[in-house]
DNA sequence: CGAACTGTTGAGAGGCTTCAAGCCTAGTGG
DNA sequence: CCACTAGGCTTGAAGCCTCTCAACAGTTCG
């Protein structure tokens, strides 16, 4: 028997659960519905590329979207990833620039896309739409600016441990403690901004002082006060 | 005779120069001007502090604003300048958190305020003012992200050849090439994201490569082309 | 089973930082 | 008016952190 095409389920093109469109009157909410096109992506897929035109942003339902820019020699360096509730694309959409950044699929995802056009009615209709979005375009930018600081500042090895709590903040732990997202150890350099085998060299000490534990890409944490010390905050 | 305490003149409050301004209708320009408070602020002043809760935010009419984070060990990380026609301090505000950053005068300046009641009123009735708003911060994100890719891997001196770049961008040059803006060897330092001893060092570099001449805290540009190879653009 | 990708480890080089000492400039007070 | 002081600037030396290169093991997948 051949499995048909995976569409999003219902519940994966629910929007219900966006802070976003919280305030949303009825019947904007009912066009933003009408308007949005959702979809199942695999793992790998490219959503958009750095220096392409954008014509509208995407929500995400479902899966983890890498978001990351391509820098010197083409090494990429991962700007945040998005989950769940999140939303991504909007910020070269508002400037109405090319994208400045890629997004990939990293765990197979359902995006709806919403049209530009719906997010100029919104921002036209609905005040405290546009300041939602203003208040998390600022929040993406105070990240930013932290973030800046720690990679002029600190050392690999402490930005290392912050950024593994940091996800830790992100994508929760399983009652085992392990660390809910699988990445690379190459993408754990592009986070951190470091080569790959600084980040392995460094993954083994903190093994080996028992803060964390490692199975292939799992990372379970044994020590997060000790881990918290080593990241220096 | 003894001079009065200087006073803003009245060029130095007009707010007509604001793009973000451009927009409003005439009633609530003159509300903006009605409840907008215009002082002037020596070099060296502390506008605002790290951690301190704001009450509305700055329209800069004059002179030149630095504002930084406070990293380890006190170490400052420069975020940006904020010049004329430019504000500050909106992004904390917006998000209603303390501030987290600290905002300094380095060029004596004009700054004025607009509570933060006024803020609310114009996004609440001017839904082109949030847009302009949103892409103003869209900007900035745009900038924050570019910088976070370059810092995590560029080296030193590609990044402080850029940095010279950039402020060449921002503030102009005198039809002798040379950089209006005056900067200590340590606040490059801590723009770049090194040791003030580094940036010394590379400027010396660069000079002797003829790529800019110095002149105390004046830097001249006398290659740019070259500044921008060694900048990697 | 081979190809391609990921992960690991070692060695060597070099970019940057840190520490230390001294110079220079500007502002201050006697 | 000038010595004095503080802060900025400069240079040198030493050493470490991190990167790069290289070789190889392990894994995945067609």
């Amino acid at each position: 028997m051949r499995s048909a095409i995976k569409r999003p389920t219902e519940d994966e093109t629910n929007l219900s659960g966006f802070q976003l469109f919280m305030k949303l009157k009825e019947d904007e909410f009912n066009r933003l519905n009408y308007e949005k096109i959702c979809s199942l992506y695999k793992k790998g897929t490219i959503i958009y590329r750095e220096g392409s035109r954008l014509t509208g942003f995407f929500c995400v339902t479902r899966g983890i979207i890498k978001i990351y820019k391509t820098g010197i020699d083409g090494k990429e360096q991962i700007i945040r990833f998005a989950k769940k509730n999140e939303i991504i694309a909007y910020r070269s959409l508002l400037s109405q620039e090319s994208a400045c950044t890629t997004a990939k699929v990293i765990e197979d995802a359902v995006l709806c896309h919403i049209p530009y056009q719906t997010l100029l009615y919104l921002i036209e209709n609905n005040w405290k739409f546009s300041h939602h979005m203003l208040q998390i375009i600022s929040a993406e930018l105070r990240e930013a600016n932290d973030y800046i600081t720690d990679i002029a500042q600190k050392t690999v090895r402490e930005r290392l441990a912050e950024v593994l709590l940091l996800l830790k903040e992100n994508f929760d732990l399983d009652n085992q403690n392990t660390l809910q997202i699988s990445l690379t150890r190459e993408e754990l350099a592009n986070i951190v901004g470091t080569a790959t085998e600084s980040v392995i060299r460094l993954l083994s000490e903190f093994k080996h002082d028992k803060l964390i534990e490692l199975q292939g890409r799992k990372i379970k944490f044994l020590d997060i006060p000790k881990l918290q010390k080593v990241a220096n905050i």
